[in-house]
DNA sequence: TTCCAGGGATATA
DNA sequence: TATATCCATGGA
C-alpha cells in the first residue's frame, strides 16, 4: 500500500536512519528502503513529503514515533551551545520504535564494531536465515536465529560476539520480552544486562530503540570524547549516570543528537 | 601497516 | 570495588 508523511523540520528520514540506531537500511536513487522484521517500506522523497510504499503502513506508522511532540524535547534544551548546534544538525531524528528480539541481536553485534560491518553482519543473518520474502529476506524467528549454532555466526563473519549470539538467541525463547514493558528502567536494564554479552551500553541502546526509555545516556567511544573534558577521564558508566541527572527524562533524545552531531564532525 | 570501532567477560588484587 | 587484558574482524 501507498501513503504519504509530510515533511517537517522535526522529521527527516535520512537523520532518523543514519543516527546509528538502526542497521537495516538502504540508500535508493531518491530516498532509502528499510527493513524491520518481515516488513519493508520504501521511501522516496518528494517536494514537501515522503513517498511511502510499505506491506504494513501500521506497523511503520508507529515505528517513526509520528506522534510524539519533538519540538517541545528540543525546546527544553537549548541552553548550551554545542547541544543547540547538535539538535539544529538533527533536528529531523526520530527515535524508532524497534522490534525487541531484533534490537537485541543487531546490539550484540554493535559491540567494538564499525557501523558498515554490524550492517554486514547483520544483512548475512537475514540471507541465510530469514524467510525470503521476494526481493528482501525478514529479519529470521527466534526459533531459526537458536538452531543454528556458535559455528554459524562465526561462519559469517560476527568475530567473538558468536558466543553471544547463540546463547542470547537460545535464552530469549524462554522469556516474554513484552511483560518487559512494565518495568521500571533500571529493572528492565538489569534483565536486559542479565543477558550474555549485553552490558550497560547495549542495554541502554536497547532501552531508548526497542523499549522507548528516554531516561538513558548510552556511552560509547564518541559520547566519551564529546564529554571527556566536562567530566574526566571516568568509567562510561559513571559518565552515563552523571549524564542522565544532568539532562533527565528525555537524556536518550539528547544523546541521539550528540552522537550523530560528533561522528559528522569526524568525517 | 597500524589503529580503531555504538564494549563486555574474565582474571586479578 | 577497581583496573588490566583479551576478544575477531575489516574499514580507514
Amino acid at each position: 500500500m501507498i501513503f504519504e508523511i509530510k515533511k517537517e523540520d522535526t522529521f527527516n528520514i535520512e537523520q532518523t536512519l543514519e543516527c546509528g540506531q538502526v542497521f537495516r537500511f538502504k540508500k535508493t536513487n531518491d530516498g532509502y528502503i528499510l527493513f524491520s522484521k518481515n516488513h519493508y517500506i520504501n521511501i522516496v522523497e518528494k517536494e514537501d513529503s515522503y513517498l511511502c510504499e510499505t506491506d504494513n503502513k501500521d506497523y511503520f506508522l508507529n515505528y517513526f514515533d509520528l506522534d510524539n511532540n519533538y519540538l517541545y524535547i528540543q525546546n527544553k534544551y537549548k541552553e548550551d551551545k554545542f547541544l543547540s548546534a547538535a539538535i539544529e544538525h538533527g533536528k529531523g531524528i526520530h527515535l524508532l520504535k524497534q522490534d525487541k528480539v531484533e534490537t537485541i541481536i543487531s546490539f550484540l553485534i554493535s559491540q567494538n564494531n564499525h557501523i558498515p560491518r554490524i550492517k554486514g553482519i547483520i544483512e548475512r543473518i537475514c540471507e541465510k536465515l530469514g524467510d525470503n520474502m521476494g526481493s528482501y529476506y525478514a529479519f529470521p524467528s527466534l526459533e531459526k536465529l537458536a538452531s543454528v549454532g556458535e559455528s554459524f555466526y562465526k561462519e559469517i563473519g560476527a568475530g567473538y560476539r558468536a558466543a553471544y549470539l547463540d546463547r542470547v538467541s537460545k535464552a530469549l525463547q524462554s522469556i516474554d520480552l513484552e511483560s518487559w514493558d512494565k518495568l521500571e528502567t533500571d529493572d528492565l536494564r538489569k534483565e536486559l544486562m542479565s543477558l550474555y554479552g549485553v552490558g550497560r551500553k547495549v542495554a541502554d541502546c536497547i532501552l531508548l530503540f526497542a523499549f522507548s526509555r528516554y531516561d538513558v545516556f548510552p556511552v560509547d567511544t564518541w559520547i566519551k570524547k564529546v564529554y571527556k573534558e566536562e567530566f574526566g577521564d571516568i568509567d562510561a558508566q559513571k559518565m552515563s549516570e552523571m549524564l542522565i541527572k544532568k539532562y533527565g527524562k528525555y537524556a536518550g533524545f539528547v544523546q541521539q543528537w550528540i552522537f550523530f552531531y560528533k561522528r559528522s564532525l569526524n568525517k
